[in-house]
DNA sequence: CAGAGGATCGGCT
DNA sequence: GCCGATCCTCTGG
């Protein structure tokens, strides 16, 4: 996919981490993800926050869009790992996933909350609404409209665009990592698929499920 | 081609 | 906590 030029400049830290560094395992990744920096580059704006919430979707999950094989909306996530699976959810919100597994695998891994770093200022405008910092970017839905991402993005290379990434931030201890069922599914309901950060007030869904 | 059902959000009770 | 908005996608006939 072309990818529009992008005006951000990027200071070293953020620096994406390359294919090759990221897991290709969709359990692997959702787990992995947490505390890592998701970085977005809208034109000259640049905003990026830590990821604080994921939920994986693997190989043979019935619950996964890819369920039934590959179509027209779901086929980023049957691309080699490292790429956005972004689709509208409900009419009225996209999600942002990163295909996991190799090409022709359906697996991918729901970004769900990041707790504002840099660009909040742009990410509330985005949000078009009066809401608390921790707010911005939490849930699903709320982080693709705070980071203005949509459609555009979906199919793009995360290790190749420049629109959009993943950098390195500060590893939390294991046990600070906290992992439950997944939120919103109706299938396979049991799985412990959904991963996130104790602690962090940009976790998304009800307080019983993050402790 | 019709109908059901969403990996959600926000307002209201 | 419950419910409606909103519209696209997939499935089945």
């Amino acid at each position: 996919m072309p990818a529009p030029k992008s005006r951000c400049t990027s200071p070293p830290d953020l620096q994406r981490l390359t294919r090759d560094e990221l897991p290709v395992a969709t359990v692997e990744l959702a787990r992995f993800l947490i505390g890592c920096v998701l970085v977005r580059c809208d034109g000259d704006e640049l905003m990026t926050g830590r990821i604080v919430e994921t939920e994986a979707y693997e190989i043979g999950d019935p619950s996964s869009h890819a369920r039934s094989g590959p179509t027209k909306r779901n086929r980023s996530m049957f691309a080699r790992h490292a790429h956005a699976y972004i689709y509208l959810i409900y009419g009225t919100s996209y999600c942002l996933n990163i295909s996991t597994e190799a090409e022709g695998e359906g697996a991918a891994v729901l970004v769900r909350a990041i707790e504002p770093l840099d660009g909040i200022e742009t990410m509330r405008r985005n949000r078009g609404r009066a809401v608390r910092d921790y707010e911005v970017a939490r849930g699903p839905g709320n982080l693709c409209r705070a980071l203005a991402i949509g459609p555009a993005l979906d199919g793009a290379d995360l290790d190749v665009d420049g629109r959009l990434w993943v950098a390195a931030g500060a590893e939390p201890a294991s046990e600070a990592i906290g992992a439950s069922v997944r939120i919103g599914i109706t299938r396979a309901v049991e799985r412990e698929h959904r991963f996130y950060l104790r602690g962090s007030r940009a976790v998304s869904g009800p307080r019983a499920l993050s402790p």
